[in-house]
DNA sequence: TAACACCCTGAGGTATACCGTAAGGTATAG
DNA sequence: CTATACCTTACGGTATACCTCAGGGTGTTA
């Protein structure tokens, strides 16, 4: 079992919860920070100290207050402690449930394990640090799926998605054309585009490119 | 103190982190639950059996899984449960932090506390328990301040509030100014509130108005 | 009261988005 | 090869969004 455990979480009660679950799993040294900074200093004091810290949950998202902020995200964390101990564990452990989103975190960073927060969040904790333990990787049920199928999704799919990511971005439909034409995609023309975000306004039910916009991001689609 | 009280809330952690707390208060009888439907039934067989909760704890937002839900929402079971037991204490627990929506939720409903998630809750939270058993009315720090100033901002911050959410809801310029005019807002004539995206777009740097409503997405604000 | 600043509003013009149509291109089936 | 279906593209028209300007109202200050 692990040994010494670090939670970055900035909700309290948060904080308490996961520590009773990881007592249960009879892990005996748990340190809790509420700031990325904090935690930051924790990983490089233990690191220095030579009781590394073999497991980091981290949350995504810190809420700022009245203190300064280097680290303002979970992601810097996450790339700040991997600076520091590249062997280090991590369980990232967020409501994120953008698909997109934690896609590329996983492209970008070694995460061990993404668990989502919600009703089964203890369980899937308790499975998530077990996996690891064996040297598995772990995802959230519904996450597991909804990667998987990130991975077959046909260059079609991909346009849209692109597409719809593009208009979140702020470009204009000429602006549009001009990335597709660069990028030689299909259907680069400002008519083709025109008529593929028609044609998603119809498939989302959507009466303006601004809710189009705001449906594919509720839909954890961008 | 409180004897009987029930947690309403979806996240697991969150659940054994407010248990805790309410533990060191020496609250016995401490039960919880995970959907509204769940926790209206709790209140009623209390009711019923002469034994009523004297203290519920909700969170505003549930997140949706598979099972049918009747009620969706935070605000539906307050409706709910104040209506079978109109003298049952409530304390609102939740990241919501747009003042409006909480401004018509104390407005609304009978709310004795409204406590902020974040890394002050668990103080927050024993500050509101014995606020409400010296009859007094709690709100964590920050919200107070905030309501205070609402009347103020009600009519500014509201205003683009509520304009960033008819955007996001696909209504037209004109069907907004069209909506400002039946709800008597000030600036509700169609070159006011293209002024008015205007101004939002240049805050929050964005060149379109599908990004500034991905923009407002992303911060919350909708 | 007069001067000033500020906000709301309407009018008119330009740019962009939206929509329909038709021409050409490619792949497939017969 | 031919016919057909489907996709891409260009073009032109209409609707909407975007922008600028000027008039008029209100409140403040001298």
């Amino acid at each position: 079992m692990f040994k010494n455990v670090l939670i970055a979480e900035d909700q309290n009660s948060i904080n308490k919860g996961v520590e009773r679950i990881l007592t249960e799993l009879n892990i005996l040294n748990i340190v809790s920070a509420q700031y990325c900074d904090d935690a930051l200093l924790k990983v490089k004091a233990a690191f220095k100290a030579g009781k590394p810290f073999d497991l980091l949950i981290t949350d995504l998202s810190f809420k700022a207050d009245h203190r300064e902020r280097t680290l303002k995200s979970g992601e810097a964390l996450i790339e700040a402690a991997q600076a520091i101990q590249p062997d280090l564990k991590i369980i990232v452990f967020s409501v994120e449930h953008r698909i997109g989103k934690i896609k590329s975190l996983l492209d970008t960073y070694k995460i061990g394990a993404y668990v989502e927060k919600g009703r089964e969040e203890s369980h899937d904790l308790k499975k998530a640090i077990k996996a690891l333990l064996e040297g598995k990787i772990y995802y959230s049920y519904g996450i597991e799926q909804l990667l998987r199928n990130v991975d077959d999704i046909s260059q079609t799919d991909m346009y849209d998605e692109i597409l719809l990511q593009l208009l979140a971005k702020g470009l204009k439909r000429e602006q549009i054309a001009d990335y597709f034409k660069e990028q030689e995609f299909p259907a680069r023309s400002l008519s083709s585009i025109e008529k593929r975000i028609n044609k998603l306004k119809v498939l989302f039910d959507a009466n303006t490119s601004e809710q189009l916009v705001a449906i594919a991001i509720d839909r954890g689609l961008i």
